[in-house]
DNA sequence: TCGGTTAGGTGACATTGTCACTGACGATCC
DNA sequence: GGATCGTCAGTGACAATGTCACCTAACCGA
């Protein structure tokens, strides 16, 4: 495939000499993933850091009982440091990235990784950045799974995912994978919401009819 | 106050050169908190880093009704990282640190940590882990609120605050912040702890009486 | 010992999760 | 077309947890 000069697209590495860019092109590998892969998981944990080109990735846990809550998103541009966390920590863990969309990531072998990040203060900052960015993410899980009404958690995600168009394009199943719950509590919801006109529903298919509504439910936390 | 060596403590910076060290001496400060005191919060952001030199510190959150959750601890030896986390996010957040013993802890000052972990890779590793940690805790805690039941968590918790005594010293309310549930249903839990024999209570106290069928509801999960 | 504060108990009810089952829809094959 | 199968969604009963209002008991300092 053609090379293509990835270091401009990260905050961490766009700011860096060229003879540091250039190196970096030399030393990663540039792989692309199917929508639906699996990026990273408990049996796949890589040994290697990646960087996000291209594509969006869900990053989930998934509870013994099999049930499933989404975690966050690492949209292009943004590094997975859940990985490098999964390598250090010797505790078992659950969580898995699944390939959102059609993906292309840059892996960055450990050693370029650990030079790099001594060496330039812009790496290093982006690095720790992602970590922190992580962690804020998790924050307002935990706010919202142990504090949170799910109507209002349901709202609030109805209009993140379904963004510029009206529609979301989900199945109950999948919403409550997305918030952590049972398909039949989604439904229940749902079906209250279809009853205030606010969305309307078709098999798989959700949509939004009263954004302003939506909103509404989704800040009255 | 005596000087006192802190370097040995911390794994990141018990492998450095005896230079180095006596650096690193100079440039932090140490500072003393009582039981209680707020080690950083929403409105209390430091701008150095902290590392725990003797005590524990309790990080929680609190919704906006008011109703708090235990994250995890900072135990001796270990790093805060979410306080840099939290400077380096623009987001909101509501965690907050909490000394839970009188507390010693050595306040690093910014560019003191980040040039050591430009030159020195056992400190900035020992930093990487600590983030790993927290991301992996917070891991646990979002397991637990999203699908755990709450006599197997309050199970757990006694066990690892009673720890080598048998006894808890904590009233409901506590325990109910330490799960982020309602002192209500704690003292339910409890009651049917007691009926069946595995605990005993008074005013503030719990005893463990049978710490065998605790961990059986523990590991029920 | 009085009075106030804090810890804990209780019942009614709301919300959410679980379970078992049903029907509805769409694709495919004959 | 119609039979069949798998996925998606609807439903009612019940269990677990959270909320609210209000109560009692224990402790503590004046």
């Amino acid at each position: 495939m053609t090379i293509l000069d990835w270091t401009e697209r990260f905050k961490g590495t766009a700011a860096l000499p060229k003879d540091v860019r250039e190196r970096l092109n030399k030393s990663a590998r540039i792989t692309h993933l199917k929508k639906g892969d699996q990026v990273f998981g408990p049996m796949n944990i890589p040994d290697s850091l990646f960087f996000l080109y291209d594509g969006r990735i869900r990053v989930s846990q998934t509870s013994e009982a099999g049930r499933e809550i989404v975690l966050y998103r690492i949209e292009a541009g943004e590094s997975c440091v859940l990985t490098t966390a999964c390598m250090l920590a010797e505790e078992a863990y659950n969580a898995e990235g699944i390939a959102e969309t059609d993906v292309t990531v840059v892996v960055l072998p450990k050693p370029a990784f650990d030079r790099l990040s001594s060496e330039e203060d812009a790496f290093r900052n982006f690095v720790f950045a992602a970590y922190s960015r992580r962690l804020i993410d998790l924050l307002r899980v935990v706010d919202d799974v142990a504090f949170g009404r799910i109507d209002v958690r349901l709202a609030e995600r109805l209009l993140t995912l379904g963004d510029v168009l009206k529609e979301v394009r989900a199945t109950h199943q999948d919403l409550a994978s997305e918030l952590g719950t049972a398909r039949e509590v989604i439904s229940r919801v749902l079906n209250d919401f279809q009853k205030r006109d606010l969305i309307e529903q078709s098999r798989g298919l959700i949509t939004l009819k009263d954004k302003a509504g939506l909103e509404a439910i989704a800040h009255s936390a």
